[in-house]
DNA sequence: GTGAAAGCGCTAACAT
DNA sequence: ATGTTAGCGCTTTCAC
């Protein structure tokens, strides 16, 4: 290695000897800590500015355990949702002063337990999980301290830890209403795999609103989040007998491969087939889309998850896990509503050119 | 903080107090270094298995300088461009043993130079910059040596430093020479802003395709590369007096934007107006785009750029900066050839069911 | 071939 | 209010 290269900047040990002081003073400058004089802060202060001194975060986390690192687990960083919310979980870390490793667990435990038992060794303070599956537990022991988490968008299934989500029943619920009230009676619900908690949420408030409905029919198509699986739903349901006349998808991504599907079998949206996503991704908005989805207000959850868990992190003291469930905003698009709706958002949005 | 409950597991004290040696020999062991007999490595090893001792980075980094941490620095993640990138450096870092922090730049210099201080204080040690803008001096002296960069997407301007970057003029080019030969005369590109030199590459490669045909005329828009400045773009020229017959968008995603308006201005594609892409990403195939479109294979060049980046980290000597330019690959579907495209695509992907 | 000892840059008792 | 000192866990001369 270039060690040379690596520029060692002036130590504490340079900025006590300048401003003629014992290091602790300086270290205690430095952390606005216990009582320092007036006069000999100032001197120290001035000492700092004039060296260019900046602690180095490698030897505090040595002696204090802190890195100022934390992780934001997604099960897919390719899949929209998760970039949107890594922007805003990193925006919120940084200007906090920490750096934020993204992870792709591809839902697997053993993704999870390889990258979190390497970040640990490099001193990781917490993590974020976007996408906790199976590994819950695994998770769970090796962070050894429920504080040290935060989960948002999947709820966890065994534990008291924090989490931020959406009302994804409530959200569901809604959107179902929505279809009904357009008399769809035969709905397909794409889900996701049944090991995410948010999957069966949302199956439990497309329920709950068609059980109202005494003639109307769920169909439901597992599927794995895919932009794919939305696509083979769709195919195999336009293949059968009774096809429904109106599809939820589990995610704006999943929506995309069912629109793909539709397209290729001549189907009009939504004059055949009415579609419906859920996340409020920037995709869903898009005029070829111009897709109807439950707004899951991204950037708040990805915001909020990363403000508890830096809270957690620097509180002391008796612990209570911090449970928030967001209410969710039903999106209305061209989708389900049809040209008119296009043409609305059209007129609305007059280009500024 | 909850001190007690970071796990300080075994030391090299306790693996080197077991095995009856000193904590030297561990060391060695531990790095493979230099001569130790054989009986007492295999002493050693079964006192680490036996403790399950892991080293720890953090004491390493204080020592050496290293930290095992690198960052991939992206003008917008929530480009879809970028999380396929970010997937396969990370995929290849991390089978490497580093860890890889992902950061928004937004394309401006300040962002870049708080995040690398921050990162280099907290022992980062190297970059692979995707949007190199204006920003290239500043993060070539923050990070002092040039082999602890590399550049991938955008290749930099002013320093002979390691870069993987597309064949952007040939891709450009053979995309344009598909479009004349489509007997398109009229040819809009969307471009993205000038400090970026990929754009300036496709352009060329525009220029020279269209020299040759004396009744070729280029329009040119300039954006941003947001999905909002194709979809501008399209509706300045849909609404002048002699719109182009195709255009070709600096990247999908900017092609998004252009689809969502042509569908807004009720023109069909490829009929009234043929549509192409730049950089293959996963949302150019779906049926919904199908969008013609030049293949970057991204994987191939995150994975070499991370390749690079963590051989340069770590060989000494002489340093010879790496030039890659790889071919890109002409997609050809839908958006400029019409229906029989979309049918074939459609018929060769035959569905599972 | 192996060990002893001196740090890396900082924090946190414990003194004064 | 400030200084002294002992480490944090490891690497790395320099002896033996």
């Amino acid at each position: 290695m270039s060690r040379d290269s690596l520029e060692r900047g002036p130590t504490i040990v340079d900025v006590a000897r300048a401003a003629g002081v014992s290091v602790s003073t300086v270290s205690r400058v430095m952390r606005d800590h216990a009582d320092v004089k007036a006069a000999t802060r100032t001197r120290v202060r001035e000492s700092i500015d004039l060296l260019g001194y900046r602690p180095s975060p490698i030897a505090r986390a040595l002696v204090s355990g802190r890195s100022r690192l934390v992780t934001l687990l997604v099960s897919d960083i390719t899949n929209p949702f998760y970039p949107q919310l890594a922007k805003s979980v990193e925006q919120e870390a940084k200007q906090k002063g920490y750096a934020v490793v993204i992870c792709n667990t591809e839902d697997r435990t053993t993704e999870t337990r390889r990258y979190v038992e390497r970040l640990l060794s490099q001193g990781l303070e917490g993590v974020i999980h976007a996408s906790v599956a199976r590994d819950e537990q695994v998770l769970l022991s090796l962070m050894a301290d429920e504080r040290r988490i935060v989960f948002t968008n999947r709820r966890p299934a065994h534990s008291e830890t924090s989490y931020v989500v959406s009302d994804n029943e409530g959200g569901a619920f809604e959107l179902t209403r929505h279809l009904l009230t357009l008399e769809h009676r035969r709905i397909g619900f794409i889900t996701g795999p049944k090991y995410a908690r948010n999957v069966a949420e949302r199956m439990k408030g497309i329920r709950q609103a068609m059980k109202d409905v005494t003639d109307a029919e769920l169909l439901v198509s597992e599927g794995d989040f895919s932009v794919d699986s939305g696509r083979r739903a769709v195919l195999t349901w336009m293949r059968s007998e009774n096809a429904p006349t109106a599809v939820i998808a589990v995610s704006d991504s999943v929506a995309l491969g069912a629109l793909g599907a539709l397209a290729d079998c001549r189907l009009r949206v939504p004059e055949d087939v009415a579609l419906a996503g859920f996340d409020g991704t920037q995709l869903s908005a898009s005029p070829l889309l111009s897709l109807t989805t439950v707004d899951q207000h991204i950037e708040t959850l990805g915001r909020r998850s990363a403000q508890i868990l830096l809270e957690q992190l620097a509180t002391g003291g008796r612990f209570e896990p911090v449970h928030e469930v967001l209410p969710t905003q039903l999106l209305l698009r061209g989708s389900t509503l049809g040209a008119a709706a296009d043409r609305r958002a059209f007129d609305l949005k007059a280009v500024p050119v």
